[in-house]
RNA sequence: GCGGGUGUAGCUCAGCUGGUUAGAGCGUUCCCCUGUCACGGGAAAGGCCGUGGGUUCGAGUCCCAUCACUCGCGCCA
């Protein structure tokens, strides 16, 4: 008999079935043993009645994460016993037959409780298991789609960057060295940022999403050692307003698509609906700085970027001010950017850049870029960087690009801030950190 | 790298100013249970109280060191 997904039973109501999953949950009376089912699709009781002797003897060693096939028979079930809030409380599989397809050992943690963080990611493999878990990945899935989706309907095309690279790309971020063939140096890429402006040259507007290194001894819950960055950069900018317009759009397409097609997920959480308006609110990293300074006497107006303290205290304000929970801040000094930022020529010292604040933190950093050749080699030289060793990269330039910017954003942050918990780890499958690789490094 | 917090049962935690044999809930094992749905009831097993040293008649508790995890800062997405 064909398998049937636990989430279409109720369409076959007085038939019988074959169901493949887990056990979730065992309720043992005796006479009556009940239990909750689990596949892709969802949840379901079953049921077996006094009279299934045969079926009895099975389940008598039946325990939650077992792998079974079990036919049944879908029942409406008695009035009193409907269960109205949960899937399939209206029916129950009444079991006539169970075959083990695999037995497991006792979970080695609740599978409801909250989890220390360290917990939580020792089990990993069984931790992505537990409802909790499951929501957080499939609303990232979401955001995923809804991401390409967009960029997609905005004339995007996808790309693949490459993830090892020959040099490092901004001279800033920590780099992770690796061998390559014949002893040659190589290293793993902290960003796309030259291949997606190279690939401007050729598709005009592209994205790429993938993972991404940094060998940053972070010890906090915002930062991982290998990331997801989501990609885009678009040609024929007038400035970088057309980038933020077009992040924008991106970010509140995400989150109009979370409402739709993770309303679960996200009434799981328990989140607030997401403030996103067409166009984001923005002001000047200096604007920002003196409201900060005005309106709780905090004077950073000297200081060439914000405190993590600074960005929580801005999204607060555009939440209770501005109906965003989105700002937008432009204008970082030329110093605190990388190389290929454009320089702001109305307002000497600062760029045509800027970062989304979500939440209280960074997800999203862009800019215009630098598109002419000669102006991006003293760009590089005044930044202490050597031309020769982006020859590869600076040939785009040489032969034509258009004006370009774009942005770079974290898809596990975003994950994150969307669903209001706490660490970016938790909603990272298996995240690299300072001292994990799956296991512990202490270890 | 710097600063804070934590480390007690498989998991999540309690253990007050030091004082008999270290506790709870969940989980596990066994018994009972015909309508449960985080089922319920009964019983049991399970701990070098992170590690090393010290103070004390006596240390899970106080002191020092050390290790680990975790949070914040730096940097960034």
């Amino acid at each position: 008999m064909e398998r049937t997904y636990i989430k279409d039973l109720g369409k076959s109501e007085g038939q019988e079935v074959v169901i493949k999953g887990w056990v979730d949950v065992r309720r043992d009376q005796g006479k009556l043993v009940f239990f909750d089912f689990r596949d892709m699709s969802g949840k379901v009781q079953g049921v077996i009645l006094p009279n299934q002797t045969e079926a009895h003897e099975v389940a008598k060693d039946v325990r939650p994460e077992w792998v079974l096939e079990v036919r049944g028979k879908v029942n409406k079930r008695p009035e009193k016993n409907v269960q109205a809030d949960k899937q399939n409380g209206d029916i129950e599989l009444e079991i006539l037959g169970i075959k083990v397809l695999a037995s497991a050992k006792e979970l080695p943690f609740s599978s409801d409780a909250d989890l220390n963080l360290d917990t939580l990611l020792d089990y990993r493999p069984l931790t992505l298991r537990r409802d909790r878990e499951q929501n957080i990945f499939r609303a990232q899935n979401v955001i995923m789609q809804a991401y390409r989706e967009y960029l997609d309907r905005q004339g995007f095309t996808e790309f693949q960057a490459p993830r090892i690279v020959g040099d490092d790309a901004e001279g800033g971020a920590g780099i992770f060295k690796i061998e390559y063939l014949y002893g040659h140096p190589a290293y793993l890429s902290t960003s796309p940022q030259l291949y997606k402006q190279m690939m401007t040259g050729v598709f005009e507007r592209v994205y790429t999403t993938g993972p991404q290194f940094r060998a940053e001894k972070h010890a906090t819950s915002r930062h991982l050692n290998e990331l997801t960055m989501l990609d885009f950069e678009m040609a024929f900018v007038n400035d970088h307003t057309d980038v933020m317009k077009m992040i924008s759009g991106t970010l509140r397409h995400i989150a109009l698509t979370l409402q739709e097609k993770a309303k679960n997920e996200l009434a799981y959480f328990k989140v607030e609906a997401t403030m996103a308006p067409e166009i984001f609110p923005s002001m000047k990293l200096r604007e920002a700085q003196e409201l900060i300074k005005k309106e709780t006497g905090k004077d950073c107006t000297n200081e060439p970027d914000l405190e993590p303290e600074d960005e929580r205290w801005l999204c607060e304000y555009a939440n209770k001010n501005l109906n965003s929970d989105f700002i937008i801040i432009t204008h970082y000094p030329t110093s605190k950017r990388p190389f290929y930022t454009m320089d702001d020529p109305e307002d000497p010292g600062f760029t045509k850049s800027f970062d989304v604040l979500f939440r209280g933190v960074e997800i999203v950093s862009g800019s215009q870029r630098v598109h002419e050749y000669e102006m991006l080699i003293e760009k590089m030289k005044s930044k202490g960087l050597d031309p020769e060793k982006f020859s590869f990269y600076l040939m785009a330039f040489k032969y034509g690009l258009a004006p370009h910017g774009g942005i770079g954003l974290g898809l596990e942050r975003l994950t994150e801030k969307f669903l209001g918990i706490e660490n970016v780890k938790e909603a990272t499958l298996f995240p690299r950190d300072i001292n994990r690789i799956d296991s512990l490094l202490s270890k």
